[in-house]
DNA sequence: TTCAACTATGCAACAAATTGCATAATGAGT
DNA sequence: ACTCATTATGCAATTTGTTGCATAGTTGAA
C-alpha cells in the first residue's frame, strides 16, 4: 500500500465520475473539453487508469450491449471511491509549476530567431484568445454570478475563473511579447552577436 | 534517430549551458531558483540527462579534482550541441496546459471541506506572493527598463514578465477564491446536501 | 460509393518525471 | 562532540505521459 497520494488522475477521473456514469469514451471527450481545460489525459491512460481503479473497488463498471456496435463499459464511483476523493480533496496539494516550452525558447533569442518567435507568440496567441472565448461564453451561460450559486457549482465557477484569468492573462502577455519581438525583429543594430555570454536571470538573488 | 522532437528538459539544461560551464549540481541549484520559476526539474533528472547529452555529444564534460572533495563533473556546451539548440528554438512548441491539484480539488467543492480549501489557498497565495516579490526584485536589478537590453536578454525578460504576470494573476484569483471559500464554509444553508449531481461544465459547450 | 469523421476500446513500447535510497566529504553552529 | 546544512554524484523502482498501432461499426457528405 505505497499509497503514493500522487495519482491525481485518478482523482480527475473519480471527479467527473461524481457527476454522471461514463464510458471511458466519454471521459476521454471530457479530459478535452471542460475539465481537459485545465488537466489533459489521453484516453490510453484514461483506459488504462479506469482499469486501475476498478481493481481497487474506487469505480464499478457495467457492461451495455448497443444495437450492432460492440459493447461500452460505463464507469461509476463507489461508496468507497467517494470516500477516497474526498480524503483526497481534503489532503494537501503540490504546486508544479507550470512547464512552458516557448519560454525556453526564449531564453535564447537572437535577432536570427526573433522572427520565427515571433510567429510562435503570435499563434499561441490566437489559440489562447480562442479558449478564452470559449471560457467565457461558459461562464456567461451557466456561471454569471457566483453568488448565485449552489456550493458546488461555486467551485466549478472559481476553477472556470482560474482559467478566464489565465488566458486572459496570457494574453496580455502575448501582446506585449510581440511587440518586443518586432522590435528585436528589424533589429539589424550593434548588439554583440555572438560573444554576449552570461544573460539570464541570476541565481544568486535569493534574499 | 526517433528524434522525440520532446525532450525539453535537455534544450532546458543546454539553454542553462550556454552562460556557464556548470556541474550537475550547480545545475539543479539554478533549476531551483531562475531558469527553475519556469521548468523545475530535479538533480536525479539532471544527472540523468547530462549522461545522455554526453552521449549525444552535444555537451562535453571534464573532471576537475578538488581539495579533499569528491572530484566534480563539468559540463558545456558544444558546437553540436549549440546547433541543435537553435535548431529546437525555432521548432514549433506545444501548448501543455498546466496541470494543478487544486483546481481539481475545487471541483468537489462541499460544506465540509471548504474550510480546508479555503487554507489550501491562503497558503497557495503565500507561495505565490513571495515568488512574485523575488521576480519583481530581480527585475528592478537585472531588467529594469526592456528596451534599454541588448536582444538576449530582452528575451530572458519577457520571461521574466511572463512569470511576474502569472504570479500577480494568481495572487489576485487567491483573494477572490479566499472570499468565496469563506462564504462557502458559514454556509449553513439549504442546498441538497448529497443528491446534487450534475455540476461540471457542460461539455457540450463546444461552439 | 467511397471517404472522412465519429463512436468505442485496448495493447505495447517508449519517454519523462518522481521518490527513495545511498555515499562521502566540508563547514558552521550548539 | 554532535548535528545539521551544503557540496557533489548516482542507482533503482515506480508512476505518468506519449506515440503508434489495431479493431470495428456508424453516420453524413461529396
Amino acid at each position: 500500500m505505497t499509497k503514493s497520494v500522487f495519482m491525481s488522475l485518478a482523482y480527475a477521473i473519480m471527479t467527473a465520475l461524481t457527476e454522471d456514469e461514463l464510458t471511458g469514451y466519454e471521459l476521454a471527450k471530457r479530459f478535452d473539453t471542460s475539465l481537459g481545460f485545465f488537466w489533459h489525459a489521453s484516453h490510453q491512460q484514461i483506459y488504462r487508469e479506469l482499469k486501475i481503479l476498478s481493481q481497487k473497488g474506487w469505480v464499478h463498471s457495467r457492461s451495455v450491449a448497443q444495437a450492432r456496435r460492440p459493447d461500452k463499459t460505463l464507469y461509476e464511483l463507489t461508496a468507497l471511491g467517494l470516500e477516497e476523493l474526498h480524503a483526497w480533496v481534503e489532503s494537501s496539494s503540490k504546486v508544479r509549476p507550470a512547464k512552458d516550452e516557448l519560454l525556453i525558447k526564449l531564453y535564447n533569442l537572437t535577432p536570427d530567431n526573433a522572427l520565427t518567435l515571433l510567429s510562435e507568440v503570435q499563434s499561441r496567441r490566437a489559440y489562447i484568445a480562442a479558449n478564452l472565448a470559449l471560457y467565457e461564453r461558459i461562464k456567461a451561460k451557466s456561471y454569471p454570478i457566483i453568488e448565485a450559486l449552489n456550493i458546488r457549482a461555486r467551485g466549478v465557477a472559481l476553477v472556470l475563473d482560474a482559467g478566464i484569468r489565465d488566458a486572459h492573462n496570457q494574453v496580455l502577455w502575448c501582446d506585449q511579447a510581440i511587440e518586443v519581438l518586432q522590435s528585436c525583429a528589424g533589429y539589424e543594430g550593434d548588439t554583440v552577436r555572438m560573444g554576449f555570454r552570461r544573460g539570464g536571470i541570476p541565481s544568486n538573488v535569493t534574499e
